[in-house]
DNA sequence: TCATATTAGTTAGCATAGCTAACAATATTT
DNA sequence: AAATATTGTTAGCTATGCTAACTAATATGA
């Protein structure tokens, strides 16, 4: 096995763990915790879904998602209604009010890591941002 | 503000929720969470450290740490001897057992991870790399 | 048609992991 | 010696993950 890929995946590990134990010290901030946030965001940028399809997406188990909607439903950030269609399902979508919270936990989040992001050359702060989107892509398509 | 470090600061956090989800699955065949994984590593690699030095490197508060330690302790993966100089401190360190677990879950990770960043075209590989050093530069001299 | 199977979500209950507040024990300082 | 500071622990809260067991609704098929 490449030792490369074994580096690679250690710190890449331990770098997710590290990044997210800061970032949440600025997500709590907004009042709502990540796994929230996260789900949220799926909706504002991706449109409404059904609980199971938000479940999938976040990769996460029904009953997981449906606690987190129901805590984002009880402070108005997202809004259920039943499927016309098929009355087992439920489309969840983001409120106005939800829009704007996801957005200021964006502008936290960023004057946050802005003020690290820019003690970085320019050239690293290009290359970090290829990199998050090579991650991305390949979180996509993972299987 | 550079709408480029908005951008970035998104998906590196969206990343990075997306990766620790996906690696967890794996880690959990290790019988063991990602916090004690975690806390388990920075003792393998730095050596025996206090409980208040282990929270502050894993950016944690002390009784969250004591928790972590504990269960460590229970599993014997770690042992846990008083500091003969100051009564008060507790020195904490991996044991074999738990050097072998965390190789194991090291592994376990590797070959996940493996074969989709097999799939990666090898530059892409590369810079994923080389991103990873940024991120852990940047995290290690945050503040 | 009606019985059965499948699918979508929820509820209940468990574990991990984060926090603060309050405490005990030990060192340090005055 | 007494007051203060440091180090960890305990208790108890919240958030997020899980599985198992349930309800309700739809699809299937004899």
């Amino acid at each position: 096995m490449n030792p490369d890929v074994l580096a690679i995946a250690d710190r890449l590990h331990s770098a997710a763990i590290h990044l997210l134990r800061r970032l949440r010290k600025q997500d709590v901030l907004t009042g709502e915790g990540p796994a929230r946030l996260s789900a949220l965001s799926v909706l504002v940028f991706g449109g409404p879904k059904t609980l199971g399809e938000l479940a999938a997406a976040e990769q996460v188990k029904p009953p997981t998602m449906s606690r987190i909607v129901g805590a984002l439903a009880r402070s108005h950030l997202v809004e259920i209604t039943k499927d016309p269609q098929d009355a087992r399902r439920v489309r969840i979508r983001a409120t106005v009010r939800g829009t704007q919270l996801l957005q200021k936990g964006r502008e936290l989040r960023i004057a946050y890591l802005a003020a690290h992001l820019d003690r970085l050359p320019p050239e690293e702060r290009v290359k970090l941002g290829e990199a998050v989107e090579i991650l991305k892509r390949l979180l996509d398509d993972w299987g």
